[in-house]
DNA sequence: TGCAACTGTAATTGAATTGTGATATTTTGT
DNA sequence: ACAAAATATCACAATTCAATTACAGTTGCA
């Protein structure tokens, strides 16, 4: 994980304070006082923005709109009160989350972390290049899985269903899950999942080290 | 083939690669490390441009719209997420294609030459290049094929089904993709897809080396 | 006009895939 | 170590899918 997050707020304590908790889960931030400074660090690489609603030289959401006519990072307000937010909403201003201040630290990080996570599982996983994995390689264009160089026959359920781990790597997924996504319907019985997951295992996974079963819950993807 | 292709990248080493690639499929190519550049560079004669969306001066949508003013050169976006690619579409540049960070070099070429085969189609000293692959070679404004030297005779529609086989080489291709694309309407009966394959296939490709099928989705042609 | 090639649909066949249960194995808590 | 629960494995019948073949209507052209 090598993503950046840009803090915004006018009140330094404010920053200073999210900074720390941040070092603490390992996660890199930058800082800007003011609206301006925020729109010249754009050009800096950055993951996620968090992203103060209230600052004396402009106004969140005026800078929230600044940034969306060429940035698609996603952004994360800090507001006084959910109020607020409903207003930020209601004029349709792309934030993609909120936080209200005084925040709980435990639930900013989980926030910001499911962020980096959903963006980062975009990046990797382009349409023409080869998603790779051990001696795995998927091309998702060609419908195409390759082990050490040799073709593998798997069957489109199969396919589905390992890009759908992919797609939800290091996550953990229910059998419930897994049904309602790859089979796009719950009507199914669970045991078909056990039953798929076994079948993709004997063609890619022999010794089981990319999907994991977790026991009580369903199964994990590990690249 | 004459054509010249302007790579667009303020990444030098992405620019390398790309020409090195080029070099081995005999493109000649020309590089520009900025959108300022490569607006000059477009004084010259160009028949096709590789763009990043990302850059530091001008981002690869801006620079796109300048082109379009003038240029009807056709454009590949190099981007880093297909979301961002989605994007570009949303806002009606005019884009002809995409490519998706990190990429396929086969596929890049693939796609290159398809856009400067195309693109060729109009220009008029294009008489006579054909399009290899095993032992058939597809001559594209001749409406002819051969096969280890012998002509072929192929109906309309199997010759249209395989130049959009042919241009969207290494893409698994649904029926109904194939039947809107080729048939231009989707009210004919996808089976009808299915027999014209198996046609084409009797007529230059028996042993299925290239158009290939994908069981649930469609087929897939390689070259 | 008449014939040959082409077009799209439909029926048939064989093979691959599908989902499900029945049984074996592993894991867990006590 | 044991029973219970969860998971893995296996075998199966039903289904789906694509290749093939046949066919009737259409088109083009000699």
């Amino acid at each position: 994980m090598d993503s950046r997050v840009l803090i915004v707020d006018d009140d330094k304590r404010i920053v200073n304070l999210i900074q720390e908790y941040m070092k603490m889960y390992d996660i890199k931030s930058i800082a800007a006082y003011s609206g301006k400074d925020a729109l010249a660090m754009l050009d800096e690489r950055v993951s996620l923005i968090i992203l103060d609603i209230n600052m004396d030289d402009m106004d969140g959401i005026t800078l929230c709109e600044r940034i969306r006519v060429t940035n698609d990072v996603p952004i994360i307000f800090l507001s006084a009160n959910a109020t607020q937010y409903d207003k930020v909403r209601g004029l349709g201003v792309g934030a993609d989350d909120y936080i209200t201040k005084p925040f709980d630290p435990v639930v900013l990080i989980a926030k910001i972390k499911a962020h980096l996570r959903r963006s980062e599982k975009h990046e990797r996983n382009s349409y023409d290049s080869a998603i790779e994995f051990g001696d795995i390689r998927v091309y998702r264009n060609a419908y195409k899985v390759t082990s050490g160089g040799d073709d593998v026959n798997l069957s489109n359920t199969e396919f589905k269903l390992l890009l759908y781990f992919i797609d939800n790597a290091y996550t953990a997924l229910t059998r419930k899950q897994i049904l309602y996504n790859v089979w796009e319907s719950e009507v199914y019985d669970e045991g078909t999942v056990t039953t798929y997951v076994n079948r993709l295992r004997s063609k890619i996974d022999k010794d089981e080290k990319h999907i994991k079963s977790v026991r009580g819950v369903g199964y994990i993807f590990e690249k």
